[in-house]
DNA sequence: AGCCTCAGCAGAAAA
DNA sequence: TGCTGAGGCT
C-alpha cells in the first residue's frame, strides 16, 4: 500500500498519436463549460466534483463517447465502475445512445463487484479458488457463521452471528485479510472474532465460495502478490472512470490506485455533500485527499444546477452549510423563483400522514394555486423505514395509489432462494450450504436430528452433504420415513445433475474481453447447451419434480399466488442465459426489483433509496431530533454521525425540483411507545428567506379536534422550557398559530367517492385484498368497506382495493 | 416434526 | 407495536 506514495505526474505523449483521428463532436456542443472541461480534459488525474442535480451521468457519458471519438482508448481499455447495476445500464444505455449503437464492446464498465467477479473467474486458483465459485449473499453467510459460533461453543445470544458478520464485512471494506487484522480488531467479538474470520474464510474455500466482501478483497489481494497480473491489467486499462467516488471504501480505493498506476488517466466523479453511506464503509475521506493520492490532479466543480428552483436549491446550501470538512461548492441555477420550501409541524405522526395525504390530492387538482401534478411526480422521503406503514395506512383508506421503494429485493425473496439453492445444489456438488436450504423444503420429515446425521457423516467422510446423505442411506444410518424421502431426493439430484450435464471445456475469452494482446487467453468455462436438454426446461423439471412448486401450489396463504409468479418470473429469465451458472451469477450480482409500472402512484422511499433520482413534489415527513438527525447515529459517530445526517438532509431537500415540503410531528408513536420531540436541528439550518411556514387547517384551525388546542401549548411549553429552540420558522409558525384560520373538516374532499366499485359487494362477502389477504366484509361506510381480513384483523379500505374471492375461510 | 407461545428487540442497505 | 427466533408442548 505504501508503494503508492509516488504517483507522479502523467504522461500522455504516446497517446497523443493516437487523438490525431479526431472525429467531430457534436455532443461537446450539449455541455456548460465545466461539463465540457470535464469531458476534455481526459489525460491525467480528474475530479469531477459534480452538486446535486448538475448533469453528472451526461458529463460521465459524453468523456466516455469522446475517448472513442478522440481514439484515445479502444472500448475495451476503457474501465467505467459504478456502484449499482442501475447506474451502470444507465451509463450503457446512455452512451450507447450517443453514438447511435450498442455498447456490446464496452466489457469493462459495470459495478465494482461484477468487475471483480470477471476479474477473479480467471485468477481464482491464486487465491484458492476454483473458477466457477458461489457467491453467497448476506443470508449464506450469516448461516455459516452461526455453524461456527455453535462449534466454537459460543453463547450465539449474546454474541449473534450478524454482529459477527458485519465486522467481517467492515474488514473487508478495509481490505484487512484474517492475516493482517490489527490485534485490536481481532480481539473483537469475545476475543475470538479474528479466530472466527480465519476460520470462515477456510471454510469459504472448502465450499468453494466467496461473499461480496470477497469479491473486492480477493482482487486486491491477487494485485498486491501477483505484480506480473497487476501490470497486465495496469497496462489494459488506459482509462479508468468512477462513478460516486464518495462511496468508495479502503478497499476499492486501493483497488482503484493500483489499477490506475500505470497510465493515471483516472476521472473520479462524486460529491461529498452526498456522501450517506459511511456506515457501510464509505470513506469520505477518499474523495476529501483526491488531490494529495493524484499529485497533479485536475479539479473541475460543476455548480450549475439544472433541477431544482432557487429557494430549494438556497435552502439545502444553507443546510450543507453547516458541515465542516467540506470541499465546498456553489450551487446556482438559471430557473425562476418558484415556491419557498414548505414547512409545517403536526401534533403526531397519524396527523401529519393525514396532511401528507390531502395535500397531495390538493396537488393533484391544482388547488395550490400551483399546476397540477400527477402522482407519479410525488415522493415522500423519509429516514428510517418504520416512518413508511403511517403512509401506507392512511393511503390505503383514502385510496390513493402509492409504491414503496426499496422493499426486499427480488432475488432475497425466500421463493426465490429456495429456486436457486435447488439449482446450485444440481450445478455445484460441494455447494453444502445450498442442500442444507432444500433437504427439508417442501417438508421431507427430515428434521434436525436428520441433518445432523447426514453432517456427521459428510464430515467423518471427509465429502460434501449430498454425498454424506448418500453414504449414511447405503449405511442404513437412517430410517423411516425420512429415509425414503431422501433417497428420492438423492436420486432426483443424480437425475438432475445428468439432464443438466453441462460440457467442460476450454473457449478463448471473448475478444473484447482480451487482456494482453499477443497471448491467446483462454479459461475454463461451460460451453452453451448444445446437444444437453435446454437449462429452461431443466429448471422446470427440478422445480416440479422436487415437489417444490406444488408445494405452494398446496399453499393457501395469500402470498403463495405471488410467488408462483416470482417463481415464474424467474425461469422465464433463465431464457436469457447460456447456462444455470451464468444465470445464478446474474440473479446473485445483478438482478434488481425495478418495477417497470409506470401506473400513476406517489413513491415512498428511504432517503438513502432517493439518492440519484428527482421529483417534482417531495415530501420531507418527520424531521425531528433523534429521528433525523438520527440520535443513533449521534451516538456512534458524534459529530460524524451528525454530519453525515446533514448530507442526508442535503440529498433530501435536493431531490426536490419544484415543490419541496419538510415537516415534523410533536408527538410520534416509536415501537409502540408515545414519544414527543423537538423538531429537528436542521430545521433551525433552513434559511428564513427560503422557507414558508404552513398552517394547517383543521389542526391549528380550532374546531372539534381536542387535538387541536393541545398542540399549540404542547409543543410551545415544551420547547419554552427547552429554551432552545427559536429558529425563524418556529416563531412564525407561532404567530400564525396565534391567528387562528379557517376551519375545515379533517377528511378529504377531493376523494371520489366510487360508488360502483361499493356496489357490487355485501356485507357477509368474502373478498381479497393486495396487502391484507382474506377477509370478510362487516359493514359498508361510503366508498369503504370494514372488513374483517383472516390474518391482519379489522381494516377499513376502499371498495376498489379488493377483489371478489370464492375462497372457503378456514 | 410441527405448531405455538413468549421473550427480545428494533438502522440506513449496494453487491 | 409487531416481527423473529428459540424452546416447549403435543
Amino acid at each position: 500500500m505504501s508503494s503508492f506514495d509516488e504517483f507522479d505526474a502523467f504522461e500522455g505523449a504516446s497517446l497523443a498519436a493516437r487523438a490525431m483521428a479526431a472525429r467531430p463532436s457534436p455532443y461537446l456542443d450539449e455541455l456548460n463549460p465545466a461539463q465540457r472541461e470535464a469531458v476534455e480534459r481526459l489525460d491525467g488525474p480528474v475530479l469531477m466534483l459534480a452538486g446535486a442535480g448538475t448533469g453528472k451521468t451526461k458529463a460521465l457519458t459524453s468523456r466516455i463517447v469522446h475517448l472513442l471519438n478522440t481514439s484515445r482508448a479502444r472500448p475495451n481499455e476503457i474501465l467505467a465502475v459504478t456502484f449499482t447495476n442501475k447506474a451502470a445500464r444507465e451509463m450503457k444505455n446512455r452512451v450507447g445512445r450517443m453514438l447511435g449503437q450498442t455498447v456490446e464492446g464496452m466489457p469493462w464498465l459495470g459495478t465494482f463487484h461484477s468487475i471483480c467477479v470477471k476479474l477473479l473467474r480467471r485468477h481464482a486458483e491464486l487465491v484458492g479458488l476454483k473458477s466457477n465459485f458461489t457467491i453467497l449473499d448476506t443470508d449464506d453467510q450469516v448461516r455459516l457463521l452461526k455453524q461456527l459460533i455453535q462449534a466454537a461453543n459460543i453463547d450465539e445470544k449474546r454474541w449473534p452471528p450478524r454482529q459477527l458478520a458485519s465486522l467481517i464485512d467492515a474488514w473487508k471494506n478495509k481490505a484487512l485479510t484474517p492475516e493482517r487484522l490489527p490485534a485490536a480488531d481481532a480481539g473483537a467479538f469475545n476475543n475470538r472474532g479474528g479466530e472466527l474470520y480465519a476460520q470462515y474464510q477456510t471454510r469459504l474455500r472448502e465450499l468453494n465460495a466467496v461473499d461480496f466482501g470477497d469479491l473486492l478483497l480477493h482482487v486486491v489481494v491477487i494485485f498486491q502478490n501477483y505484480p506480473d497480473i497487476l501490470q497486465q491489467y495496469q497496462r489494459w486499462f488506459r482509462y479508468i472512470l468512477v462513478d460516486e467516488y464518495q462511496d468508495t471504501n479502503v478497499a476499492q480505493y486501493l483497488w482503484l490506485r493500483l489499477l490506475a498506476k500505470e497510465h493515471k488517466n483516472i476521472c473520479c466523479v462524486g460529491d461529498d455533500d452526498q456522501s450517506i453511506y459511511g456506515w457501510r464503509g464509505a470513506e469520505v475521506g477518499n474523495i476529501l485527499k483526491f488531490e494529495k493520492d493524484f499529485p497533479g490532479a485536475h479539479v473541475v466543480r460543476l455548480e450549475q444546477n439544472y433541477r431544482s428552483t432557487p429557494h430549494i436549491l438556497a435552502a439545502a446550501s444553507s443546510v450543507i452549510s453547516g458541515n465542516e470538512n467540506r470541499l465546498g461548492k456553489t450551487l446556482w441555477t438559471q430557473q425562476e423563483e418558484g415556491e419557498k420550501v414548505r414547512l409545517i409541524g403536526h401534533w403526531d405522526g397519524e396527523v401529519e400522514a393525514r396532511w401528507i395525504g390531502e395535500e397531495v390530492e390538493a396537488l393533484q387538482t391544482g388547488t395550490r394555486g400551483m399546476k397540477p401534478y400527477g402522482l407519479e411526480d410525488m415522493a415522500i422521503l423519509v429516514r428510517a423505514s418504520h416512518q413508511m406503514r403511517a403512509f401506507e395506512d392512511r393511503f390505503l383508506t383514502i385510496g390513493l395509489p402509492y409504491r414503496v421503494i426499496g422493499g426486499p429485493r427480488f432475488y432475497e425473496r425466500m421463493e426465490i432462494r429456495d429456486a436457486m439453492a435447488y439449482f446450485r445444489v444440481v450445478t455445484s456438488p460441494e455447494d453444502d450450504l445450498a442442500f442444507e436450504r432444500i433437504v427439508n423444503t417442501p417438508k421431507r420429515g427430515l428434521g434436525n436430528v436428520a441433518v445432523q446425521k447426514i453432517q456427521t457423516a459428510a464430515r467423518e467422510n471427509g465429502v460434501s452433504l449430498v454425498e454424506g446423505a448418500r453414504l449414511l442411506l447405503d449405511s442404513k444410518g437412517i430410517g423411516g420415513k425420512g429415509a425414503k424421502e431422501l433417497r428420492i431426493l438423492i436420486d432426483g439430484i443424480d437425475r438432475w445433475r445428468g439432464l443438466g450435464i453441462q460440457r467442460e471445456v476450454e473457449i478463448p475469452l471473448n475478444d473484447d474481453e482480451v487482456i494482453d494482446e499477443g497471448t491467446t487467453q483462454s479459461a475454463t468455462r461451460f460451453a452453451p447447451a448444445g446437444d444437453n436438454m435446454p437449462h429452461t426446461e431443466l429448471a422446470e423439471i427440478i422445480l416440479d419434480e422436487s415437489g417444490y412448486t406444488s408445494m405452494w401450489q398446496n399453499d393457501k396463504t395469500p402470498e403463495a399466488p405471488g410467488r408462483l409468479e416470482n417463481l415464474k418470473e424467474l425461469v422465464g429469465q433463465l431464457a436469457n442465459f447460456d447456462n444455470l451458472q451464468g444465470f445464478l451469477e446474474h440473479v446473485s450480482l445483478v438482478m434488481d426489483n425495478e418495477s417497470d409500472d409506470a401506473d400513476a402512484k406517489i413513491s415512498i422511499m428511504t432517503l438513502h433509496a432517493a439518492k440519484g433520482l428527482e421529483f417534482p413534489v417531495v415530501f420531507l415527513p418527520g424531521w425531528e431530533d433523534g429521528l433525523f438527525p438520527s440520535q443513533r447515529s449521534m451516538d456512534e459517530s458524534g459529530l460524524k454521525g451528525l454530519e453525515e445526517e446533514r448530507r442526508l438532509a442535503y440529498v433530501g431537500i435536493t431531490r426536490a425540483e419544484e415543490v419541496c415540503t419538510i415537516s415534523f410531528a410533536g408527538n410520534r408513536r416509536v415501537f409502540g411507545q408515545w414519544q414527543s420531540q423537538m423538531p429537528s436541528r436542521f430545521i433551525d439550518e433552513l434559511s428564513e428567506e427560503d422557507v414558508e411556514v404552513l398552517t394547517a387547517p383543521g389542526i391549528y384551525g380550532g374546531g372539534h379536534s381536542g387535538a387541536a388546542g393541545d398542540f399549540g401549548s404542547g409543543i410551545q411549553d415544551r420547547v419554552q422550557s427547552a429554551n432552545t429552540y427559536n429558529s425563524p420558522g418556529w416563531k412564525r409558525m407561532q404567530d400564525r398559530a396565534g391567528q387562528r384560520g379557517l376551519s375545515q373538516p379533517k377528511e378529504s374532499k377531493n376523494t371520489i367517492i366510487d360508488l360502483e366499485a361499493v356496489s357490487s359487494y355485501s356485507v357477509g362477502d368474502r373478498v381479497f385484498h393486495q396487502k391484507f389477504g382474506y377477509g370478510e366484509i362487516m359493514e359498508i361506510e361510503g366508498d369503504k368497506l370494514v372488513i374483517e381480513f383472516d390474518k391482519a384483523g379489522e381494516k377499513k379500505v376502499v371498495a376498489k382495493f379488493v377483489t371478489a374471492s370464492t375462497d372457503i375461510p378456514f
